[in-house]
DNA sequence: TATATTATGAGAGTGAGTCTCATTATCATA
DNA sequence: TATGATAATGAGACTCACTCTCATAATATA
């Protein structure tokens, strides 16, 4: 029961995690094509937001164009996330449906992005909080971003 | 005692705003140029994040690349502060060692920013948990921001 | 007032991301 | 398994937020 949520890029969790776009692009009436398969599995392996560069950098063989429209049409359909870190590029990264909702360490130097978990507890309570505050506002809320910036282990 | 971290945006908080930045100012050895008096002061009358075609609205007397130079500068010595909350423009307030710690309410559909408070409580207790999750990571950390996404009251 | 320094604005330049369109792959049905 | 219809791809043109350049203007100090 520990951390279910998380990623671990074994090759047991990408089968389930291709049976889950598989099933999700099929009810959206898509086909899930090789190249993605590999963008969806890119991102699985680097297990964080990565850029780009990144993809082609793990994948050079797909092209700029395509990997930008899949990342779109994936994203609709909730397999994938796009996150604006404030780096020249975009970061993306699994969906939160599909790896469980996380939180991100951003690097001020590098820019790379990790994933972290936030405690349960305070996780609820935080929600609760976001809950009052956005009715207060007449807010109709979907989700919340919560991101520590600062320098990595690299970096500091 | 009551949300004294909040701008109010009258005569007398504008008056102590412009001492403050002249002051950070001056210590960095800038003007405080009319340009900037009146790029500083529209961020005031805002009150929320804005994009660079808002500042020209309020003030369209007012050159693109100088704002875009001047917000960088005064980024750079506390004033001024950068988000990137995934729309086309970037957005921009005024630093929080000015305007108090808070967070954001960003609407998907019209992108508008809100500002919004965190209760003390959960907020320290948020601070004491991302601390924890910082030393484990060996990151070290800068500070947070925490946004809730959805449609804001007039969108929604 | 003279001179050095800083700030400004117009417009050229950059580059991440999007769009176009001809080609290719895949599906459904006979 | 052919055949036509639809979906996906890739190369490169294009967009546009943002940055950079450089000549001019404003300000400070002596």
């Amino acid at each position: 029961m520990k951390a279910t949520h998380l990623p671990k890029n074994t090759p047991h969790d990408l089968k389930l995690l291709h049976e889950q776009v598989t099933t999700k692009l099929s009810q959206a009436n898509y086909r899930y094509t090789d190249n993605r398969r590999r963008l969806v599995e890119t991102l699985a392996r680097y297990g964080r937001p990565v850029t780009l560069p990144d993809i082609i950098n793990a994948e050079p063989a797909l092209a700029q164009s395509s990997i930008y429209r899949n990342l779109e049409l994936l994203e609709n359909i909730g397999v994938t996330c796009r996150i604006a870190v404030g780096s020249e590029h975009a970061h993306f990264e699994l969906a939160e449906q599909l790896v469980g909702h996380h939180h991100h360490l951003i690097c001020k130097a590098c820019g790379t992005v990790q994933d972290v978990h936030l405690d349960l507890q305070i996780e609820s309570l935080l929600e609760e909080s976001l809950a009052q505050i956005a009715s207060r506002a007449n807010f109709a809320p979907l989700h919340h971003t919560l991101d520590l910036h600062g320098r990595c282990a690299d970096c500091k």
